[in-house]
RNA sequence: GGCGCGAUGGCAGAGUGGUCAUGCAGGGGACUGCAACUCCCCGUACAGCGGUUCGAUUCCGCUUCGUGCCUCCA
């Protein structure tokens, strides 16, 4: 019952052994709240989510936190454009945010922490820097000493000397070192700001996940994640911070013991982003698809290969889904057993490096089994996978209530059309049975024939 | 330019040194008046070239192609 994962900063598949086992502590970068979230912030949420489901279905206590980030340039952007306080864009984009995760089964975080609520914690964190020769003031920044830290790459893998190489930025003049980045930078009378001993201003990007992820789990702590693009710069930054304020530079696992990355979701092959454009809003595609269908297609390629959005992807994690509602209407007068296999099951399959696609093929295997068991009796101990298996997949099945949307007159129409079409199949007029179906589904209504009677579901 | 990832049947996508992935789509059949659902059957997939091996899709090397990070990005 061990879970196995790649470690970004080991770049292998390794054990985990958690720092305790009576609490494992994870932390995911989450947000920056100015726009709806993409596909591609989705992806993170749910990955992580999955990350956590099964975690808490192993160990007594998880703490699972992933913050917001609602102080950033491109907020204040947004809100200006807007013509709106700051304060209004990331508070509807945050609700927006959690609206739209929920619908897609991720479990809001145990703590969800804002960076502006940790504007002091970071003032300390970059006065510690300081105060330790890490890092130092300039022109109203204060700038973190990257050469100061003597393991710095040892996330990405990078060299200072590859970064200056490829550096296709220009550097700004203050800065010391062309790698240094920024904890604290001014800020304008028209801009947000804190109060600061180095005036008034704001944080850099990184500073506030080493704050908000000391602050609520201490140092060091369990796993920490994200997206594969915050592995550098971010990521090792924050490594950086972290390890460098605790007199642990030399020891990257001081800050979190273990990393793990979430590939993209691409589009035709392409990664899904907001600067090219490419990207799906997850609030327009829950209009048209149930969360659990979109959870479902996040969840059909492995968390660490890209996941290429397509119609016919949806195509296929839709019919997977009605292959479930499928089961639990079969199963619906069954009491369920919870004995699982867990050697071929859906939980052993996300052991090993939450492999999702395994855990799927096994989920479809179980629901071939459901659908002809070998025998009756054995459906008590299916039921018992099938719920065991759903509950940690995340997938929420709801009975559709789609038919309540249908008005009591047409529902009375619908009846009446149905009573006699099955006088005229029990005529053997099959002719007018034909008629009454298409009718309805002019109506927009599908009906079908089962052994209990007719049924019928509106399109 | 530096660092990294990938290449599996029409499509999606696991996995393995030597017998099965799985799903979607497609074809055939059973069931049903017909549909729908469900069930059964059907496709000699592992980019190319070398090497290791009794044996490689799986290990190693090279080539080609695709893609990601190095700039805000999940």
């Amino acid at each position: 019952m061990t879970i196995k994962f790649y470690n970004s900063l080991s770049r292998q598949k390794e054990e985990f052994v958690p720092l305790d086992a009576d609490h494992i502590k994870i932390y995911a970068c989450g947000p920056t709240v100015y726009n709806y979230a993409h596909i591609g912030n989705a992806r993170m949420a749910v990955v992580f989510d999955q990350w956590v489901r099964l975690m808490k279905s192993l160990y007594p206590k998880v703490t699972y936190v992933s913050n917001i980030t609602d102080v950033e340039d491109k907020i204040m952007v947004a809100a200006k454009e807007a013509g709106v306080p700051i304060l209004e864009i990331t508070e509807k984009y945050t609700r927006i945010y959690n609206e739209d995760m929920a619908s897609l089964g991720v479990n809001a975080p145990d703590i969800q922490p804002k960076a502006t609520e940790h504007i002091d914690d970071m003032i300390a964190l970059t006065q510690v820097l300081i105060d330790k020769g890490h890092a130092y003031a300039a022109e109203g920044h204060v700038l973190f000493d990257v050469p100061s830290d003597p393991s710095y790459g040892a996330l990405s893998g990078r060299s200072r000397d590859e970064q200056i190489a490829g550096a296709r930025v220009e550097v700004a003049p203050y800065k010391r070192d062309p790698a240094d980045f920024v904890l604290w930078k001014p800020s304008s009378d028209d801009q947000v700001g804190w109060d600061s001993p180095w005036g008034r201003g704001r944080p850099g990007w990184h500073i506030e996940c080493s704050a908000m992820a000391e602050q609520h789990l201490g140092l060091p702590f369990d796993i920490h994640g994200g997206g594969a693009d915050l592995k550098f710069p971010h990521h090792e930054n924050e490594i950086a911070q972290s390890c460098c304020a605790n007199d642990t530079a030399t020891d990257p696992t001081s800050f979190a013991k273990y990393w793990l990355h979430n590939g993209f979701v691409t589009v035709e092959g392409e990664k899904m982003s907001k600067s090219l454009g490419n990207f799906l809003l997850v609030h327009d595609v829950i209009e048209k698809f149930p969360g659990p269908v979109l959870r479902i297609a996040l969840l059909m390629a492995h968390y660490r290969q890209p996941l290429d959005w397509s119609d016919q992807l949806l195509h296929q994690s839709g019919k997977l889904y009605e292959r479930i509602q499928r089961a639990y209407e079969i199963l619906e007068n069954v009491d369920s057993v919870r004995n699982v296999d867990f050697k071929e099951s859906v939980t052993s399959a996300l052991l090993d490096d939450l492999n999702t696609p395994l855990a799927i093929s096994r989920l479809n295997s179980l629901l071939s089994s459901i659908f002809s068991p070998e025998v009756d009796e054995a459906l008590p101990n299916l039921k018992g996978m099938l719920e065991k298996a759903i509950e940690i997949l995340g997938i929420d099945v709801v009975k559709d209530n789609i038919n309540d949307s249908v008005s009591d007159d047409d529902v009375i129409k619908i009846e009446t059309l149905l009573a006699e079409r099955i006088e005229a199949k029990d005529n053997k007029d099959y002719k007018r049975s034909d008629e009454i179906r298409d009718e309805l589904i002019e109506m927009g209504i599908a009906i079908k024939d089962t052994r209990e009677g007719t049924s019928w579901e509106k399109i």
